[in-house]
RNA sequence: UCCAAGGUAGCUCAAUGGUGGAGCACUCGGCUGUUAACCGAUAGGUUGUGGGUUCGAGCCCCACCCUUGGAG
């Protein structure tokens, strides 16, 4: 018995877009899915229950993170990450290649590994392709992700072949190293940065391997939503049909849209609960900053069209007053919108491919946000 | 009534006699595998009032007004 399957339910014909299901051990995923993002056991601001309850099955949480703080062995210990954060869905953790990145100052790399300064005390940990996978395996989560390098943008091409070589070699002893493979899966992740022809070098490497599913890192790193777009319409076709793909860190309702197009399955993003925290929501007509004084008297929702809880209970006029007041239930509250958005549109999504209607879905939805999305 | 300390941005406070600043608040913007309840920008001033000394005063001198504390 594998640890993941994946069923390709429905191929859309007028772009690459399609329906699929995952199953892990732990649930059963219809995709395109958005998984919101839990870094370190938690999803910022939101219960379990909440994000359940939206219809999130699987969520993401962070190796590095929890590596640090509490440590995995206590992880372990506490019965598995499942149970220590109470969630009963499924969990992809990202493996730190994300923090190779996001951490540059506090890092060096090498063939063995990623020698990490700790950004909580300053001490020195050597992350390396085995140590990622222990910590994983310890942690229990259902999706695993190879430890990789998430090369910067830009980076001149020389330097993201070399990284891109290490990061295949880097998941052949991830492979090498995952043994509890009858419960948890392993995605390799391509690399290459904005060059087409490195993408290809990396998802031919990858693939080889012969993985349960394929993510696409590197990208959303910096680099403007064209090249993006553009390295996008060349990776998805590198990639195995029968096989999840999974399109790391991104999150705006705009590129969701996009990937899907594109052929992408799964999604994961801080974007939501980040902004939620600072004041902006999405909404069915764009981006809304409830810091905005035009809003101080407005007593109708966030999203006349949303029926969250947030929007069926509070005013716009509420949540800029608590937001403004630094009050705790801003954070919940706006977090909450953002996730039940983007999971609803996901859902939405899904059935517009199921109906043909994707397309639609899509030309509306730019139609009904105006510009919030531009380029 | 006397004594003392003090009056500088909306608030709390800096500023050897030499171009009046900061933090917070306000207004706006940004955030994409979380080092982020974060970061950035704009705006905001007759330095309590009136005189004086000085090339030059928020700062020194005089008077007055106001605030706080103490004494009676």
């Amino acid at each position: 018995m594998s640890s993941l399957k994946f069923e390709l339910l429905k191929q859309s014909e007028r772009s690459k877009a399609r329906r699929g299901r995952i199953t892990t051990l732990h649930s059963v995923i219809e995709t395109p899915v958005f998984m919101p993002v839990g870094t370190q056991a938690t999803v910022k601001a939101l219960k379990p229950e909440e994000i359940s309850d939206m219809g999130a099955r699987i969520i993401l949480s962070n190796t590095y993170h929890l590596y640090l703080r509490p440590g995995h062995e206590l992880i372990k210990e506490a019965g598995g990450l499942h149970k220590f954060m109470n969630w009963d869905g499924s969990i992809l953790t990202d493996s730190g290649g994300f923090q190779v990145f996001s951490l540059g100052k506090l890092r060096k790399i090498s063939e063995e590994g990623v020698k990490f300064q700790s950004h909580i005390d300053g001490s020195s940990h050597m992350l390396t392709p085995e140590k990622v996978m222990e910590i994983q395996t310890a942690l229990g989560s259902d999706i695993m992700m190879a430890f990789d390098e998430c090369a910067p943008y830009p980076a001149d091409r020389n330097y993201v072949k070399n990284s891109l070589e290490r990061t295949s070699r880097w998941l052949k002893r991830c492979k090498e190293a995952h043994w509890n493979t009858e419960k948890q899966a392993l995605f390799g992740i391509m690399q290459g940065g904005m060059y087409k022809d490195l993408r290809k070098l990396s998802a031919e490497q990858i693939v080889e391997m012969d993985l349960p599913g394929y993510s696409i890192g590197g990208l959303s790193v910096g680099e403007p939503k064209e090249i993006m777009y553009d390295v996008m319409d060349e990776c998805v076709d590198y990639l195995p049909k029968e096989k999840p793909r999974y399109l790391m860190g991104v999150g705006s309702p705009d590129c969701l849209f996009e990937g899907v197009a594109r052929g992408i399955d799964m999604f994961d993003c801080v974007l939501p609960t980040r902004i939620a925290r600072n004041g902006m929501v999405f909404t069915s007509e764009g981006k809304l900053s409830i810091k905005n004084k035009k809003y101080e008297r407005d007593f109708t929702p966030l999203d006349h069209k949303c029926d969250c809880y947030v929007c069926r209970n509070y005013s716009r006029a509420y949540l800029r007053h608590i937001f403004k007041a630094n009050e705790i239930l801003s954070s919940m509250l706006l977090s909450h919108h953002n996730i039940y958005y983007l999971v609803n549109l996901m859902k939405e999504i899904r059935l517009a491919i199921e109906e043909d209607r994707f397309e639609e879905l899509r030309t509306r939805f730019y139609e009904e946000t105006g510009d919030t999305w531009k380029l």
